[in-house]
RNA sequence: GCCGGUAUGGUGGAAUUGGUAGACACGAUGGAUUCAAAAUCCAUUGCCGUUAAAAGCGUGUCGGUUCGAGUCCGACUACCGGUACCA
């Protein structure tokens, strides 16, 4: 202990320590291992070519802390990591420079490999799953197959999202606000033949399953608005002098009473059923061309300013009141949405009522309380029904149920459920991604490709570039298209689309429990041993589409049998993004992105763990501060410093003992509710009160060591093994505290006078309310207080305060 | 527009069931050490006030409940995120 060095050396140590667990596997996951299982799951990276984030390395480190402990905890803990490596960027950068994107990916993984390891994350880098390997997605088409073959993919002609710049067909996630997702340009719509996944099949059970995953309330609320169940009837109201009706979607069928003309799309089927009848037919063949036209932009812009056309010559009749009600044409009523048409009742919806003010219709008032003379009355709690014949009086809750008994028994209507989740959309005219299994023969059609022809290869091309017809690269490549059908065995073409992004983050989860399985996606058993995934941690903006798509996927297989349970996910969280110095979002063109690897360096990966979870609430976007980096460095230094005045005891400290127990059950409990900024805090006291003596016990500092390991993992090695133990900390116990040693013995008791703090003294613990009350009495200063003055009423609280109300 | 979240010192942020607001850290100021600097250590650090104290003020704004409100209730403002004519 004489030479010892006052800082210590990250660069060397870290090196050391990572060598140690890497090469030797110290964080393998045992299949079958007589240990309890914990599987923790971060979201895999899109190994972009600027390597690491500083926003990766804070997704992962709650994980990493809680794998860490639970290690400790005697847990055989599963965390894994993957890359998500098929997608645009890579293929965009490739068409650029020239470089095979099967080039650029390797590379990339490469360097976030070698980076993952330099911030010492306790991955099991056993397992590593690349999407685009073709032993991986080999899995990921034998999924579409399983999928197509219970009728849960269908082709349909769409219009479709496109972005002249990338030339790529997008979802409607991916061109939100009409603006491309990935280069912001504005999106037009196309007419595309297009691969769907029937996700909405799913879409009550996705719905049903939330109830089983333990998040917070965002996380939660959010994938329900996206789901967007919504509860009401359809209804059938005749077309008059026809045999048919016009079908719409109401949640409030107790204002049938109240609808006064009808809404339908621009789209909608009946445009073209009745042409014969409409005598405005070339007014409205302009609008529907017009709405065609209207980008999503102008769409939005508009939204306020209704426009719609009168369709002349058909009339609908309310089936209820039996009364004749005309029929527009209008785009704010969706083909995408419910039937496609609406009963407007103006007096109770804000759109109806805007479209009726500014086409001069009828607005029949049938609940009581607003004021539609001014607005439509939208509030479902307190109305009551009127001008409703039979339903009059009751409440809109009353009417909804005896409504729809009505229209039951009349056979005019039914309950109905509407959601406002719609199939996926599974095809991109894009190289670099899984190509979907698929061959078109002209005699039988189109035809999957058996599951012993899998993987359907990518072909290894020189020009990635999409064609201008908006077709994948893939359709140049002769040897790749022509094929022969593997039922007639005649010369037949393959599908040249490949699946979108989000195909191979759908299952990979499973993957990791058996990564190499050439005959399955993962065997039954491990897939059992491992069972649900106990914690996953990602980013709030993966909580719809990633999160909904996953569960959707696992579903499905758990439905055909191949996994063992419906949910994937027992807990989900997600953390907030860490923002530029400036408190704007990281960007290059921002110039305010941290690179971790800078602060590796210079500081080290312990110190930038710490300070990364120091940082603020866990789960708050917070901006970067660099200074604040030296204080996490300085709080590692401290400890090392310590090392000197270490003495051989085995017991802790007296005057620390209490302390002590009192961090350790702090630490445990914010670890555990992801509060690692107080966690690290409680461990920054304990340390500044180890710095008041003038010699800890070895048993002070080993529990310390343990408790910051999860956090500071290389520099806790280190002084473990200088402390002469030969085990590497990872499998150590981790500390349990007593609760019998959180006892104090004495209390500091504040006096207050009319709710202010007048004086503090210290007294015994547990004095009974009396006793208490007495000695607030005897305070000096208390004296002065409430000399001259009338006691009105004395509160005391065990343990904390007495406060005296005089006047 | 609707749905969430947030608002606390110069800064990042703490605060258990309503019970000492500002833990912890950064920064700043003064001092020690040093030839000097860095590092380290000690002290101070919400505002106002004072020789020092006391008193007073203070958790986005306004109001309320309470012996007592950052915390509960009502109204509002700003910022961030989600969503967007969803019938």
């Amino acid at each position: 202990m004489s030479e010892f060095i006052p800082s210590f050396e990250h660069k060397k140590i870290e090196k050391k320590w990572q060598d140690e667990w890497y090469n030797f596997d110290y964080f393998k996951a045992i299949d079958f291992s007589d240990k309890e299982k914990y599987y923790s799951l971060v979201e895999f990276p899109y190994p972009s070519g600027i390597g690491m984030h500083i926003g990766h390395i804070r997704a992962y480190l709650s994980l990493e802390v809680i794998s860490r402990k639970r290690r400790m905890e005697g847990y055989n803990v599963l965390f894994p990591i993957g890359f998500d490596a098929f997608g645009l960027p890579t293929e965009n950068y490739a068409i650029q420079t020239q470089i095979h994107p099967r080039k650029i990916t390797d590379n990339n993984i490469k360097i976030f490999k070698k980076q993952l390891k330099s911030a010492g994350i306790s991955f099991d880098f056993s397992r590593i799953v690349d999407t685009t390997d073709p032993d991986y997605y080999r899995w990921t088409q034998w999924i579409f197959l399983k999928l197509y073959e219970h009728n849960l993919v269908f082709k349909d002609k769409a219009y479709v999202n496109y972005c002249p710049s990338c030339q790529v067909i997008l979802s409607n996630e991916e061109s939100q606000g009409g603006k491309c997702d990935r280069c912001g340009f504005d999106v037009v719509q196309m007419e595309k033949d297009v691969w769907f996944l029937k996700i909405t099949e799913y879409a009550n059970s996705l719905l049903e399953g939330l109830k089983d995953l333990e998040s917070n309330s965002r996380i939660r609320s959010e994938q329900e608005k996206w789901i967007g169940k919504s509860v009401g009837a359809n209804l059938h109201f005749p077309i008059k002098d026809s045999d048919k009706n016009l079908e719409v979607f109401t949640t409030r069928p107790d204002t049938i009473y109240g609808a006064t003309f009808m809404v339908i799309a621009p789209e909608h089927p009946y445009i073209k059923e009745f042409k014969s009848r409409i005598k405005n037919l070339d007014e409205i063949k302009k609008y529907q061309e017009q709405a065609k036209h209207k980008t999503e932009f102008e769409r939005l812009e508009l939204a306020k300013d209704k426009t719609g056309v009168k369709i002349k010559g058909l009339k609908a009749i309310n089936p209820i009141s039996k009364a004749e009600i005309p029929i527009f044409i209008s785009d704010y009523v969706m083909i995408t949405y419910g039937t496609g048409a609406i009963m407007a009742v103006p007096a109770h919806d804000t759109r109806d009522y805007e479209f009726a003010k500014k086409y001069n219709l009828d607005i029949v008032e049938v609940i009581k309380g607003g004021n539609i003379e001014k607005e439509a009355y939208t509030d479902t709690e307190t109305g009551e029904l009127i001008n409703s014949p039979v339903i009059n009086g009751l409440s809109v809750k009353d009417a909804i149920d005896k409504i729809i008994k009505i229209i039951k028994k009349e056979k005019i209507g039914e309950e109905a459920i509407q959601f406002r989740m719609k199939d996926w959309a599974f095809n991109r005219q894009r190289y670099w991604g899984e190509p979907i299994p698929i061959i078109y023969c002209e005699d039988c059609g189109i035809v999957p490709v058996p599951y012993d022809d899998l993987p359907v290869k990518l072909p290894y091309i020189e020009k990635f570039t999409p064609s201008s017809t908006g077709e994948s690269p893939l359709a140049n490549i002769d040897e790749f298209v022509n094929c022969k059908c593997p039922k007639c065995g005649k010369d037949a073409k393959r599908e040249t689309d490949t699946m979108p992004q989000w195909a191979g983050s759908s299952w990979y989860f499973l993957r990791y429990m058996d990564p190499t399985n050439n005959k399955e996606i993962a065997s039954k058993e491990k897939l059992d041993y491992w069972g649900k995934v106990d914690w996953y941690n990602g980013g709030m903006e993966h909580v719809t589409r990633h999160l909904i798509y996953s569960r959707f996927w696992n579903q499905f297989l758990f439905d055909i049998g191949v996994v063992p349970n419906k949910e994937p996910y027992k807990k989900r969280t997600a953390q907030g993004m860490i923002l530029g110095a400036d408190n704007e979002k990281m960007s290059k063109s921002r110039g305010n992105v941290v690179n971790p690897m800078e602060i590796i360096d210079e500081y080290g990966a312990d110190t930038l763990r710490t300070f990364v979870l120091f940082l603020s609430d866990y789960e708050m976007s917070t901006p970067w501060n660099e200074d604040g980096v030296k204080g996490a460095r300085r709080f590692l230094d401290k400890i090392w410093r310590m090392f000197p005045k270490v003495n051989q005891s085995t017991t802790y400290t007296l005057d620390l003992e209490r302390d002590i127990h009192l961090t350790i059950k702090g630490v445990d409990e914010d670890i555990e509710n992801i509060k690692f900024n107080t966690a690290i805090a409680k461990m920054m006291e304990l340390v500044n009160l180890y710095n008041k003596q003038t010699e800890i016990t070895k048993a002070d500092y080993e529990v310390l060591l343990k408790i910051l390991y999860p956090i500071a993992p290389h520099l806790c090695e280190e002084l473990w093994r200088k402390l002469g133990h030969k085990e590497l900390l990872v499998f150590e116990s981790y500390p349990n505290y007593n609760p019998k040693k959180l006892v104090k013995e004495e209390i500091e008791l504040v006096l207050s006078i009319n709710g202010k703090v007048r004086d503090k003294v210290v007294v015994e613990n547990n004095l009974s309310k009396d006793k208490l009350k007495e000695i607030a009495l005897e305070s000096e200063k208390i004296q002065g207080y409430i000399k001259g003055k009338e006691i009105i009423k004395t509160i005391v609280v065990p343990n904390k305060l007495v406060n005296i109300v005089v006047k």
